[in-house]
DNA sequence: TCTCGATATGTTTATTCTTACATATCGGAG
DNA sequence: CTCCGATATGTAAGAATAAACATATCGAGA
């Protein structure tokens, strides 16, 4: 479905427990709530199933000691979600690490590259 | 099928170009050939198949310049593999992309960490 | 009280990813 | 010229993931 996404680069995948990480993935959703201001919006922005999306917001609300985002149904704006202030230290935190991590492998990453073949054919 | 592998870390995947990249996975193999001397015990020794391995091997190949790995059939040692001056190379890169960032996110680490439940239950 | 858009979930169907199995080849050593 | 362990590939079976579909709920406002 979703096609030319991943962008080149360094994809940073942060390991906090066995079987407890944030991604790219997870940290673009959160990003697309601040944005947005829903889950569903932030799903089909980037072409991700409304369930799916939910399903990551779920899992981080569960494995951080507070809601990185917080819901509401109904009501004058017929519910939607935003991110708490944990959430925008996560997304935060998160950027600022590929960020760094941007800065300290750019030099290697030219001569990775160097080595690459074509492959425009 | 594996289990408790992917330690707690940053885990870097270098994408050089759409649908070309180098990950935890593909390191390990290249260090496991570098050490065993055979596609087939370094899959085994990280619970591989030595199908999987083996496909994961001929895409390095594939997508530099130089291989990474040289095979060889048969013969006194009946066959094996090892990494060619570019797979060294690129093994050598990985790993010191891997240091550098370890230490770049350190401290935005930690402080992720102390925002994570307890999940001992 | 009925409507609307978004959250919240369960169930079922597709798709994709891995593994498992099955061969074929290689080439020095015995 | 047969054996052995490793490379090299194809195919079929299984498992894991993701999408698709289907509801149910919520609650201010019309």
């Amino acid at each position: 479905m979703k096609a030319g996404n991943k962008q080149v680069g360094a994809r940073l995948r942060i390991v906090l427990e066995p079987d407890i990480a944030i991604g790219p993935g997870k940290a673009d959703i959160l990003q697309g709530i601040k944005e947005t201001g829903s889950i569903a919006a932030a799903g089909r922005r980037m072409g991700m199933s409304y369930k799916r999306a939910w399903l990551l917001v779920e899992t981080m609300n569960r494995c951080f000691k507070t809601p990185l985002v917080e819901t509401s149904r109904g009501g004058r704006r017929q519910g939607g979600a935003s991110l708490t202030a944990t959430g925008e230290e996560v997304l935060a935190r998160y950027r600022r690490m590929e960020l760094l991590t941007g800065k300290a492998i750019a030099k290697e990453m030219r001569k990775l590259k160097s080595l690459l073949r074509d492959m425009t054919k």
